[in-house]
DNA sequence: TGTGAGTTGATTTTT
DNA sequence: TCAACTCACA
């Protein structure tokens, strides 16, 4: 008899959902159905005995989390199984046995701004603020030393650079700052459930047992700690799943390691290797073109991606003359499709790498009356106002807090200022006391004024009169909060569009407590809203329901599919971001985030780039990103290329490329028309000659970019090639950009060398 | 102590 | 460009 949750399965996909005991490895590629796998596959253990108490799923993103129990709902109903990110896991399991760390159980989750404030404070007290090191590399190192599970006593300096000699002196002193404020930051989330499971076995014995089935999303993403933690939570039931791309790892930067997932297979080595291949999500034109430029990454585990979906129409590579240019054709397109009836605005995305490019592109559609959202990761919870008002909530919660109690001694201001901070702070450390406590003896201490210890004297009242509250629900706290703190005084007198705006939002949080208050019904809720706070993002908000186009960074993107994408300023510097361009790694890994971007494209797909580009207030020159070189021409259709050939700055990017039929650019007319029915380009193109003097004037003064050796785009892995010296032989691999480009190559005698394009004479065959 | 103008400096991605 | 931070003044 055919099981139902097997129906409609392919054989692959089948061979992951039936398998029950031992480690197994799902690599699927983009739009495999590798949710879908995953949802089965627990329903599946469910039905076959394993209770739903045994099995712990873990992802990323809440949101990943929230789509996996929705799904299991469906098809499992009524049973619970514990699908929640890293983050929150390891704070549940924190809470739980903080003791060992020397926490309290309602111990402050501090995330990356909390932290930055905690490091500027020391470094002014320490006299490490010489501007030699910028607080915020200081607070990078410590994450990046944390991921690499390196206490402050460990830590391994990797540059010998001013930044590395202070975070040696001042990370032991972040941590003992945390410890004493009763706080742990995002990192040490992971950091200390991985030491805490190091150090006690039984206590990881217990939990192994607890947790028998273990699956993990997005592996290729997991960094040392979290490493470790599935690691030690798999070694007695090492049922463990994990699911994941090598290609779509874009979280090097915070830690994630590639090496987790491509050994995977050395540290389970009777594991069950399954590969989802076929892409069900994209047009094969789209397969082909992500296929054709991950092909270019080095570090991977080859992999094909096929479909069986039509053809589709070509991607297409777009060129535009500025970022206007770009945001009103784009909008107008969209516009003129929605009008047409041919397409709805959530079947749009806007991609970009960074996120202030977002703005042209919301101007553009606004001109054009489309509905759009801007998920954007510091909208709402990182906003001032938020984090005033949460700050308070934080202090009422853990009285140790003194990184709240700086943030809301005098804000908003109640005639606390700095001096007399200071005076309390100093106070604080001679005493070892926390800040509160501190602040109660104001009257004792000396240097302050009579006036100032009042004042502080009103502010310790005020804090004893909202601890009173701590017990109900979360909401009347907030409110009470708002009121007695004069924060709702303060932000009404403000009848600024943007003063009033923060008063929406600290509106909104208090809705959102009611909304919090309801899910949880019993009392003490705090530390759970607090920890929800800390842990979510405004990715997490994105409304999937609504009607609108989307606007996100490519980070945002991966997990989610449109119809029609569009990802925009692709170009030198942009993307790759300008400081990734020397490290191989790097590239390789913007290279993983473009391929991410253009695997979430159902139907159609624009890339786009333009010559002169906004950024940072003043404009520039914009160079195509060498990306584009990498796509296969034949696949895609260009729009905009070489109509100005011979124009003496650009890039000559497309001397290899064909050029497009005589005649007015702009290939398909009824794509480019903007809202008053001409067509865009000629709009563009009489509003270049103004651009160009400037340009070229910019470039006079910098000399301007250099231009590739055009035998850049002719080199693919796997094609032949010529070299006076060694002969015929294939090309490995390709690394690096510009003119440090590298191949590998091996020559039919069974030789491998390395050489630099620009200088070697090497030649495509 | 609080405020506002002026300056500076930094700009990726997120739990 | 724009936000955060400093510094001078009320």
């Amino acid at each position: 008899m055919p099981h139902p949750l097997l129906a409609n399965l392919t054989a692959a996909q089948r061979e992951a959902v039936t398998h029950v005991d031992g480690p197994l490895l799902i690599i699927a590629g983009p739009g495999s159905g590798k949710t879908r796998v995953v949802t089965h596959r627990v329903a599946y253990l469910l039905q076959e005995g394993v209770p739903a108490s045994q099995v712990l799923a873990m992802t990323f993103t809440n949101k990943a989390a929230d789509e996996m129990k929705a799904r299991l709902e469906t098809l499992a109903p009524g049973k619970r199984v514990w699908a929640s990110t890293f983050h929150k896991f390891c704070a549940r399991l924190l809470r739980m046995n903080a003791r060992m760390l020397g926490l309290d159980e309602n111990y402050t989750i501090y995330d990356t701004d909390d932290s930055l404030r905690v490091i500027r404070r020391l470094l002014k007290e320490h006299g490490e603020d010489s501007g030699y090191t910028s607080p915020e590399q200081v607070a990078r190192q410590i994450s990046n030393a944390k991921n690499r599970m390196e206490g402050p006593h460990h830590y391994r300096p990797r540059y010998g650079d001013a930044t590395a000699a202070v975070v040696q002196r001042l990370y032991p002193k972040y941590q003992e700052a945390l410890l004493a404020a009763n706080a742990a930051d995002f990192d040490d989330l992971l950091l200390h459930v991985a030491n805490m499971l190091h150090k006690n076995e039984d206590l990881r014995a217990q939990l192994d047992a607890r947790y028998r089935y273990i699956l993990v999303d997005e592996y290729q993403d997991t960094n040392l700690a979290q490493y470790l933690i599935v690691r030690a939570l798999s070694n007695d039931y090492p049922n463990l799943a994990v699911t994941g791309d090598p290609d779509q790892s874009i979280y090097g930067w915070r830690g994630a390691n590639l090496k987790n997932i491509l050994e995977f297979e050395k540290d389970y080595p009777d594991v069950k290797v399954v590969r989802l291949e076929q892409n069900y999500r994209s047009t094969q034109r789209i397969c082909r073109v992500a296929d054709a430029l991950i092909a270019n990454n080095f570090r991977r585990k080859k992999k094909t991606l096929f479909t069986e979906n039509a053809a589709g129409a070509p991607p297409r590579l777009v060129r535009y003359c500025d970022q206007r240019d770009e945001a009103d054709t784009i909008a107008g397109e969209i516009a003129a499709q929605i009008h047409a009836g041919r397409r709805r605005p959530r079947d749009f995305a806007v991609f970009y790498r960074i996120n202030a490019l977002s703005r042209t592109m919301e101007n553009g559609l606004r001109m054009m009356g489309v509905p759009y959202q801007v998920v954007s990761g510091v909208e709402f919870w990182k906003r001032k106002e938020i984090k005033d008002t949460l700050a308070y909530v934080q202090l009422v919660n853990n009285d140790k807090d003194d990184n709240a109690l700086l943030r809301v001694i005098n804000t908003p201001p109640r005639g606390i200022g700095a001096k007399t901070v200071e005076r309390i702070a100093a106070h604080a450390r001679r005493e070892r006391k926390t800040l509160l406590a501190a602040c109660r003896e104001a009257g004792m201490i000396q240097g302050l004024s009579n006036r100032a210890a009042v004042s502080v004297a009103k502010f310790v009242s005020l804090f004893d009169k909202l601890r009173e509250h701590a017990a109900g629900p979360v909401k009347p706290l907030l409110r009470r909060i708002v009121e007695a703190s004069g924060l709702r005084a303060a932000l009404t007198k403000d009848e600024s569009p943007e003063g009033q705006d923060r008063l929406a939002n600290v509106e909104e949080l208090i809705t959102s407590a009611g909304e919090f208050d309801a899910q949880h019904p019993e009392d003490g809720g705090l530390e759970a809203f607090l920890e929800e706070t800390a842990l979510v993002n405004d990715v997490d908000d994105w409304e999937e329901e609504t009607d609108k186009v989307t606007l996100m960074t490519l980070h945002a993107a991966k997990g989610l599919e449109f119809p029609c994408v569009y990802i925009i300023a692709i170009e030198q510097g942009i993307f790759p971001v300008q400081r990734s361009q020397d490290r191989d790694e790097d590239i390789e890994e913007e290279r993983r985030l473009l391929f991410v971007g253009i695997t979430r494209a159902e139907e159609e797909l624009t890339l786009c780039h333009a010559r002169l580009r906004d950024f940072r207030g003043s404009r520039r020159v914009a160079v195509a990103s060498p990306f584009l070189l990498e796509l296969p021409r034949e696949e895609m259709e260009r729009i905009g290329m070489g109509e100005t050939p011979g124009d003496g700055y650009a890039i000559d990017y497309e001397a290899d490329f064909t050029e497009p039929p005589p005649g007015p650019p702009g290939q398909s007319p009824t794509r480019q028309r903007d809202r008053d029915g001409n067509p865009t380009r000629r709009r563009g193109t009489a509003a270049f000659p103004l651009t160009v003097k400037t340009a070229a004037e910019l470039l006079s003064e910098k000399g301007g970019p250099s231009a590739d050796p055009p035998e850049l785009t002719t080199f693919t892995v796997g094609g032949r090639v010529k070299h006076p010296e060694y002969g015929v032989g294939e090309v490995l691999a390709l690394t690096g950009i510009g003119p440090k480009r590298l191949a590998r190559v091996r020559f039919d005698g069974g030789v491998e060398k390395k050489f630099i394009l620009s200088h070697s004479a090497l030649r495509p065959v």
